[in-house]
DNA sequence: TATTGTTATACTCTATAACTATA
DNA sequence: TATAGTTATAGAGTATAACAATA
């Protein structure tokens, strides 16, 4: 076990994993941030509205996999910005459906178009097939454990 | 631009790589840090030298793209739990050199022996090929920007 | 009792500047 | 002046428990 020569910890997927996630993150992360000084779960949360348009927080938790705690304070900041707005559920008032104000659409379009060009970047080189390939994989892989 | 349908935001890469990293990185770290108490920046410079024997922290720096400071901190601890010993260099006295203790041997063991089954796991039914693939692409992103 | 969302708290992780001791 | 490594500090990110309001 030792000497076992049919494994190197430096080709170990978490790790593999995270190196690439915090390097392709970077200069994608100062957009957010410098332009609009928003976090991480605040982008995530926008795009997803940018996306389903009407969410509750607990369905954003679903699809995004974040934890309520996180989805309320992204939520809240997101609010004072106004960048969207919270309304509450008629038939269950413990439930809030949330929506992008105009302007949390206008931030919402711009960042998704850096997110594309800072996206083809990233891939350049590559075939489209294995571009999919390796997002279908990365997805499997974030669904697993 | 607002109505691009080529683009989908939960096919972008960062934030794919990111669910990813998280997801698989879980359950490893739960081992190290409950097994052995150690963080994550900890286990990384305990499996280079596991690797290479014998470094320095620059050298640690360059090889696993972390700063400095990390390593600093990560180092100190380390030496706490007697799993690293620090030698300073003769001819330049601003260079320690780094490398395991027994007992430090024994916990990359383990934890060596601890990631090949949880890597084997996270790809299981993946054919090789396709496994070397990605990492490969994982480590052209890592690279890259 | 269970669920939606909030608040509090502690810990992990990162980034940066300022420092020391050597060169 | 520059380099190897340290210390201080602030901010970002995560995890968990306890809570209020509602069902």
């Amino acid at each position: 076990m030792h000497d076992d020569p049919d494994f190197d910890v430096r080709g170990f997927l978490p790790y593999l994993l995270n190196q690439a996630a915090e390097a392709s993150s970077l200069d994608f992360q100062k957009v957010y941030k410098d332009r609009y000084g928003m976090l991480r779960n605040e982008w995530r949360v926008l795009f997803h509205l940018g996306i389903y348009t009407r969410m509750t927080a607990s369905e954003i938790g679903e699809r995004a996999q974040m934890h309520k705690t996180k989805i309320s304070r992204a939520v809240q900041r997101l609010a004072e910005r106004r960048y969207l707005i919270r309304q509450r559920d008629g038939d269950d008032r413990r439930v809030e459906h949330l929506e992008l104000t105009a302007l949390g659409r206008k931030v919402y379009d711009d960042l998704r178009g850096i997110a594309k060009d800072y996206d083809m970047a990233l891939v350049e080189g590559m075939p489209q097939a294995e571009v999919e390939r390796l997002k279908t994989q990365l997805e499997a892989l974030a669904r697993r454990s």
